[in-house]
DNA sequence: TAGGTTTCCGAAACTGGTTTCGTAAAGGCG
DNA sequence: CGCCTTTACGAAACCAGTTTCGGAAACCTA
């Protein structure tokens, strides 16, 4: 570290000097607290006085600098996201889009994001620390929310706002979190749905490890869907584990050796799914003719394969935004509990599932 | 927006209070001047003092606040990012190490990152705009660098200071920027020699849209090699604009038709090489025998595939971490000529190369 | 019109730091 | 041993804001 002398040269500070509080004040022939409580809509300023003000500051072109603001109010309008390095697929290519949502809404707001990482949860809990002693941020955004997920019960102790992408406990009443969640069991359901509305009988289930949470809803939804459309649970017919797309292949191999394959496989990650296509090559199946398959995800790939993939086009976008949105609400004052959004996933269809070729 | 009644509620802050300057500088028996120019290395402080300081603030667990500094130093020891929302290719899957790169680094130094996003160049403009004027960000990282970057002049002209990845003007003489680079032509050339050296002597070019500056880059590099291996460039194994997994198959496609085709196809990305697969799987041939792949990135499906695919495999996550070194390094001080740094993207072997079958 | 309220703004304290400036004490030199 | 520098610290100003408090003027009410 060098040693600092005397007079520490400050850098050219050319750039042209930002208006200031007191600068607006001197405009208006007010003082900066006045000023200030006309701003932020304090009660005992005179509305014809507060316009003035409104008015001179859009003229002037007068922001307030966020970090002078945090000194006493200690807030930041900063939200925090802390990635996870250890996520087995690095959130696939969704992480840009996810991003952009999150800071398109947050920048509509004036607030900005910081993101961090951690590859173990005892790092994620000094990032965390961090983070809220310097008060760099003012919140978290919780990506991947596993059931029973260790932050949020690390942030709910220090009192820190949070919403989680995901619910930790499905069912049971809530903790009084606010979340952001998608219907992942109502998309597996509505492809049963549609499957069986297209005259499939036998329909088989590709699933990820159960250790995702998200697996195991999807593959609720699947059996919630076959007991709706009055269809059997062949346990042959649902196969877990499966994470890449080989594997995916090697599922649909399986799962045609059968003596009495299924029409039809839904796959709960389209990565997986496309592993289907390999196979189908390999046999010289016509895919939505000869096997129907859905995926669900929305990856950029699922569209450039022939016939393209019928799946649920998760938009990590909107995820991202509303994620935003819920958790400035919340630090604006709102209650967290009720801060919760449960949208459904939109069907895009392609071709891969049609009505099953009758045997004959 | 709500009116504040002339209390306003402050929320609870029952957490427990931080420890200030102040605390520091009334257990130490000092003003708080004295503590702060101890701390931040000041030369009129005696050694004993700064080392008691330095002690007693450790013990203390004192930690400035980052902001508080902000008001005076104009720093915030913080690293702007802006994501292009419009990249086709949504960063792929290297954004989340990319990003881990960069916040592990700044983190270990005390800085952290924020991020924003931007669809168009007014907008990248009014969003960098507005984190400078509210002081949010000490300096910028540009991903994607492109000839003639917009963003650099941008900056530039502001005075900010930024590191981009990758060069704008390779060749001429710097334009005194900071820029942290991976020899994409010197991995290509690697490539040939390999190829030449295992005695392939039609090797076949399958790149991206010359839109790209990278796309050119390894181009320049395939060609280059070939000259050092004394093998002559044939253009009609030189096929360009290939940007998916389908395309790339496509291009194998007429490459393998040609009525001399190549023993060997060298990609410019993984993600176009995987299409080879397909191809070799359509007509029976022998990866690594019949037809020998190297592609470029490190995807990880890319390890996935049978055989793997041979490969060079891009540290995103170094990458990172080098550009937030290196624009730290530019905020503390130093030259931002001086920081610049060109790393070889290393070599990952899997089993797609090996020598030609010989013709008999 | 006197007295009590409200309304509305200014003055000043405050936030958590950094930096300038002044000066007492220690050290160097002749 | 006296004078001139250094050395090392304290006092106070400063940064860009927010918030508390007090009080003059305007508004009611009786």
């Amino acid at each position: 570290m060098e040693e600092i002398r005397r007079t520490k040269s400050h850098g050219d500070k050319s750039r042209t000097r930002r208006v200031r509080i007191s600068d607006l004040a001197q405009a208006l022939g007010l003082t900066k607290s006045t000023v200030s409580r006309a701003l932020n809509g304090y009660s005992d300023i005179a509305p014809t006085t507060r316009a003035r003000v409104a008015k001179m500051a859009a003229q002037m072109g007068y922001a307030p600098m966020p970090y002078a603001q945090a000194v006493r109010t200690g807030r930041v309008r900063a939200l925090g996201l802390v990635l996870e390095l250890d996520a087995p697929d690095r959130y696939g290519p969704f992480l840009a889009d996810f991003l952009g949502g999150i800071t398109q809404e947050a920048s509509l707001e004036g607030w900005t994001l910081t993101v961090s990482s951690s590859s173990s949860r005892s790092e994620m809990e000094a990032t965390v620390t961090r983070l809220l002693q310097e008060h760099k941020v003012d919140g978290f955004i919780l990506p991947r929310t596993q059931v029973d997920d260790p932050r949020a019960a690390f942030l709910s102790a220090k009192h820190v706002p949070f919403v989680m992408f995901g619910r930790t406990d499905h069912g049971r009443p809530d903790a009084g979190h606010s979340w952001y969640d998608i219907d992942n069991a109502g998309a597996m359901r509505a492809a049963i749905t549609r499957l069986a509305a297209m005259g499939h009988r036998r329909i088989a289930f590709v699933g990820p490890p159960a250790s995702f949470n998200f697996a195991l809803l999807r593959r609720d939804g699947y059996r919630e869907g076959l007991a709706q459309a009055g269809l059997a649970h062949d346990p042959v017919l649902e196969i877990m584990e499966v994470a890449e797309r080989e594997e995916g292949a090697e599922a649909a191999r399986r799962l045609l050796d059968l003596p009495d394959p299924p029409s039809a496989i839904l796959y709960a990650t389209d990565a997986t799914a496309l592993g289907a296509y390999d196979v189908a090559r390999e046999r010289g199946l016509e895919i939505g003719r000869d096997l129907s398959l859905i995926g669900y995800d929305g990856i950029p790939e699922a569209r450039l394969v022939t016939p393209p993939l019928t799946t649920f086009a998760v938009d990590s976008h909107h995820a991202g935004a509303r994620l935003a949105a819920l958790l400035i609400a919340q630090l604006r004052g709102t209650d967290p509990a009720e801060l919760t959004e449960l949208v459904e996933a939109p069907l895009r269809a392609g071709g891969s599932d049609g009505p099953p070729r009758t045997r004959e």
